[in-house]
DNA sequence: CCTACCGATCGGTAGG
DNA sequence: CCTACCGATCGGTAGG
């Protein structure tokens, strides 16, 4: 049932984005589609205007009708990328009970937003790496840490209530969150398992962990 | 006292790594860590020789008589990376006992080769996303797989022993790695927490798991 | 949206 | 290692 309601809230969002655009915008749209998938492939420096041009079958300065300049046509990819991803995966956890409950949701939504954004998540996950501070990036790491402290308060709201092991809650976070970052290096979407059933796994064996009987632990 | 096998295990292949070089190679060696850094910082693409010649007061011709071009300066950081890794780590995990003391052999010596070449290991993290296909991509996936399998060994022979929960190698490895390359992101090589002091916390979440019951599992 | 163009910068080379 | 240069390509703009 979580399962159904978050996968409801992924795609109320993006028709919403379909929905919001009108007549020639659904050529910004295709243009966003073109840069989203070079600049998962090449990263931002590795992309030119003319590659995005090209595939388009416009030219390059046709782009510039479209968008200010490739910061911002970079910019908007990133910023909507991880807006739907707060959103969603906020509405989505309100939904479970307990905190255990609440780590699988988010984990579980992330898993979704990551399997229908793909392009847009690699292309923003190597976004800002770059030590120039810009309006953009302020908002990109705000959203960014809105999503995380989600996480930890979870976490740390499963600790209180005994649920989870006195751990480091952001500590606990990032081993939850860079298993899913790392899926961009080798999970393929065509293959057998789906990213939400991959993420389960990650799931389980980070809640169950890896020893058989803990207390034995060296 | 497998963390001073280690350590003396890393420190071993750095002087080797320097004592092999002689006279003018010095200079070889500085414009390779100027690379590296600049590489790190900027990703291949949004690093232009001019750059790294800049910094290291010489002419960008000059580099030609150093590297043939940009791209084999790039492969020697990543693939030089890339085999102290391999190499160091599989020889500290020689002097582990059991898996579970494998496995925390390997995740303490791989956060001391991460601790001590953080620039080559990030300049790295971002290579070959390219789908073409080069020698140096081909030899550096093998470092890569040889790598990883190393630990999913490690994890399959704990969960025969039966001192490992029955969970998929290879997602457990997974799990563990991406906590690892995750640290770049966000931890600064000046904070309180070194990089081993944190892995350990990493390893320590994974093994034992956030359930404070795990036969309660819902 | 296009044609036509800009200065700046790119990786790389000839010749010493 | 340097001077001096190359053609190609970059992001971006004027003017329509």
């Amino acid at each position: 049932m979580a399962t159904n309601t978050a996968r409801k809230a992924v795609r109320k969002l993006t028709l919403q984005t379909t929905a919001a655009t009108s007549r020639g915008d659904d050529r910004q749209l295709q243009l966003l589609e073109i840069a989203c998938r070079l600049f998962s492939e090449r990263g931002f420096s590795g992309t030119s205007l003319r590659d995005i041009a090209e595939e388009a079958q416009i030219t390059k300065a046709a782009l510039y009708y479209h968008f200010p300049n490739k910061e911002a046509l970079f910019t908007k990819i990133v910023l909507e990328s991880l807006q739907a991803l707060v959103t969603t995966v906020r509405e989505a956890c309100e939904h479970a009970a307990t905190p255990e409950e609440k780590v699988r949701v988010f984990m579980r939504t992330t898993a979704e937003c990551y399997q229908q954004n793909r392009e847009g998540w690699i292309a923003s996950s190597n976004a800002f790496r770059t030590h120039e501070e810009s309006p953009a990036k302020t908002r990109a790491v705000a959203l960014r840490d809105e999503y995380e402290n989600l996480l930890r308060g979870f976490i740390r709201d499963g600790i209180k209530a005994g649920q989870f092991r006195a751990v480091d809650p952001a500590m606990a976070g990032r081993v939850l969150l860079a298993s899913i970052n790392s899926m961009s290096r080798w999970h393929s979407p065509r293959g057998k398992l789906s990213a939400p059933m991959v993420v389960e796994q990650f799931v389980d064996i980070v809640l169950g962990g890896l020893l058989a009987q803990p207390g034995a632990a060296t």
